[in-house]
DNA sequence: TGCTTGACATGGG
DNA sequence: CCCCATGCCAAGC
């Protein structure tokens, strides 16, 4: 496994409750910031061994993007349990809700 | 080894 | 705001 693999599944492990963060932001984080796709990847395979918050990952917009409906819904409800309120039907207030780790070296 | 696959991101129309 | 093309890169086959 390749060590940015690693960085991002620690990454997500981090994401607090309540909060999200992005595939772009993860990748960047992990040490490419072109990896969006591959933090896809791994939360497709990953999630269940590792106990990854996969409910946490959004897109750069703020939305839901699994494909299913099924998915969405209960992703949804997930977060929404961690008190996240939805604007619209999967969309999310990023400005809210986005965890950003460099909040702890910069502040 | 080489090609395909994504629950993405970004920019242009 | 929606749709499309393109870039990206590790994992699977």
């Amino acid at each position: 496994m390749q060590p940015f693999t690693l960085n991002v599944i620690k990454i997500i492990q981090s994401i607090p409750r309540g909060k999200v963060m992005t595939y772009g932001q993860i990748a960047k984080a992990a040490g490419s910031n072109r990896a969006a796709r591959q933090v896809v990847r791994i939360l497709h395979s990953m999630s269940e061994k590792y106990q990854l918050p996969w409910h946490r990952v959004v897109n750069a917009s703020g939305k839901l993007t699994i494909p299913t409906e099924e998915g969405k819904v209960l992703q949804k409800q997930l977060l929404q349990n961690e008190g996240i309120v939805f604007e619209k039907d999967d969309q999310l207030s990023l400005k809210r809700y986005m965890y950003d780790p460099i909040e702890f070296w910069e502040e």
